[in-house]
DNA sequence: GATGAATGAGTCTTCATTCAT
DNA sequence: CATGAATGAAGACTCATTCAT
């Protein structure tokens, strides 16, 4: 009857596919429970995806194309490298916690090479982003002296990881101010203060 | 001279596995795929190993022993805060240049339980000893007034997802200075310099 | 005309089982060669059957509730003691000879407790017919005084252990009236004859 | 040090053969559990059988030659038919009672084609035993008259089936005379009696 | 558009057996 | 006499995938 019944069907395979890649692993989660998740039948899902590879890359594409776009607008208009850094955190922390099958993008994963590929890429292009804030606040005094290919490396890592302790741990503690104000100031005393 | 003592093929086996499992993941690597790694028959591992779960448990004991040992020496008569937290956040790198296969700790591993709960102990362990300098340093004055729990959990998020960095990304800088120097005092000028 | 059903694959995995779990045994056979006689793949029986467990289990419960039924059909409307337990052993043959493979039935099958359970349980109920019948005889004066449950279980050993015979001696000699005859009048000769 | 470690040993495995495969069946014992019954290693049963088909086949033989040798014994002298008779009946159970494991002459047992040429004249022997001693008996007019033939296979079946019925029910209910009691004077009440 | 039925390749695992020591 | 170490073959079972309907 509706015209959309196709496009309903993909949504959830997509849906049934985020939910078990991101529970049990690719290498775990089987067509046949995506294909139960979803309420269909395992030959059902070939008609909209070639395979599990493209299943899988789908998802992972769809997610970083949505995390960039959601970046991107986050950032934009925002001049000072403090604020820009701070929203930059906040955005990526804020996305994991909506969208926790993102956990899927870290790890190993699949063993097929254009995820890896992909993936890299697509962390390599954040890292970026954070290397260019770094490097303008270093430029505009904001931030200490310091070299900012290897401070993204750290602030990346730390986002990188306290995602991942979201997803992973069982308190599901989510305090994105306590992030951005490490990364910003630092443990150690200040000197006058 | 040549001695095949059974604790060599044992090695191997760990050997294979720790490879295997490291880049490929739990579901992933296929016995039969760690056996001629290892260069024996499939039904010799199961000489040794009661079977995968207990192989990869197996791995995954003598990492976390292995790791809280040289923690615990790393630490050993380090009475200054400062000074403690610099070398928890070097041992923990350098243990992973050394042992890169230690990526298998992290990520969702196997569907099995054991092995979940076994590491979110040992993580929950490493996390406290964190929390436990940062108390002690807010208490002596040398780190700044903060909720030491919230910022364990960065800390140690920083550094997960460093590790996880190192072993991920293709120009695996390390550079443990840079992570101590930004936990320590983080990216904003400090007020006086 | 020629449909493929699902039944009727199913069907021909319930004949191959048959065959073969009474020619080798539930060890012996083994799920491959059970495919390969019905003509289909190994994958495929475990579209219709949970596992070799549950393929045996059903045949013998078929087997079982086939067996109780015409039992009960025989016996129906009986009420002599002595053609009653004619009827029962009589049935007994029938059934064992047209369905040869009920040797399957006994013997120490499969290691798994539920088989032992069911299988004890139903060998208990027939030998429960037995002894009501007995019991009725002696009470009516048809058969000599005697303990029906001692005499019972002789009744169904003969039976059982003829029909065995009948399954695994080469001269398949299918004489139910020998058996008949000999439970009721026994071998010595009567007194006054 | 003793001479006799080899028959000892010899004598070990017999045991633990006896009991796994009476237990277990010929395709769920393996030699690696008889071996470990038998406290030594799997390799050295093959130094006293070549094989698990040797192992269980050395079994079977013990056992038929022992029952032979016993049968003999116990009609040695024996003339008037129903006391032989009873004699065989009573020698059978007695056996079984004694070597529970016997159990394993019994049913389909090994895939393997001498196995059951070799039991198969075994009981055919046995059958032949009885058919005599009907035949005396009817001869001497100390049984009704009947086919031999018939009569020995159903009292044959009656031993096999008690036999059986000794070892696989729970209640394990010996009574040897009633069955010998059943086979001479049968169920149905006698004439003056 | 959807599926029930089917399968070849591959999974982990066990077994009977051998052989150097 | 005995065994620890090893293995090829086979076991039950699962999976991603196809295709006639």
């Amino acid at each position: 009857m509706s015209e959309r019944t196709g496009g309903e069907t993909r949504k959830k395979i997509l849906d049934a596919g985020k939910k078990l890649f991101s529970e049990q692993g690719y290498g775990e989660a089987s067509m046949r429970a995506i294909a139960g998740e979803a309420g269909i039948s395992p030959a059902c899902v070939y008609l909209y995806f070639k395979g599990k590879e493209a299943l899988y890359l789908t998802l992972m594409t769809e997610w970083m194309d949505e995390l960039a776009r959601e970046t991107k607008s986050a950032l934009d208009g925002v001049q000072e490298p403090v604020e820009a850094l701070a929203a930059f955190i906040r955005c990526s922390l804020s996305f994991a916690a909506r969208q926790r099958e993102i956990i899927m993008l870290h790890g190993r994963a699949a063993g097929f090479a254009f995820a890896s590929e992909r993936k890299q890429e697509f962390f390599r292009s954040r890292r970026a982003i954070i290397e260019r804030i770094v490097a303008e606040g270093v430029a505009s005094g904001a931030f200490g002296p310091c070299d900012p290919a290897a401070v993204a490396k750290v602030v990346f890592s730390t986002i990188r990881g306290y995602v991942f302790a979201m997803m992973v741990e069982d308190d599901a503690l989510y305090a994105p101010d306590a992030c951005v104000e490490l990364i910003l100031n630092g443990l150690a005393r200040r000197n006058g203060v």
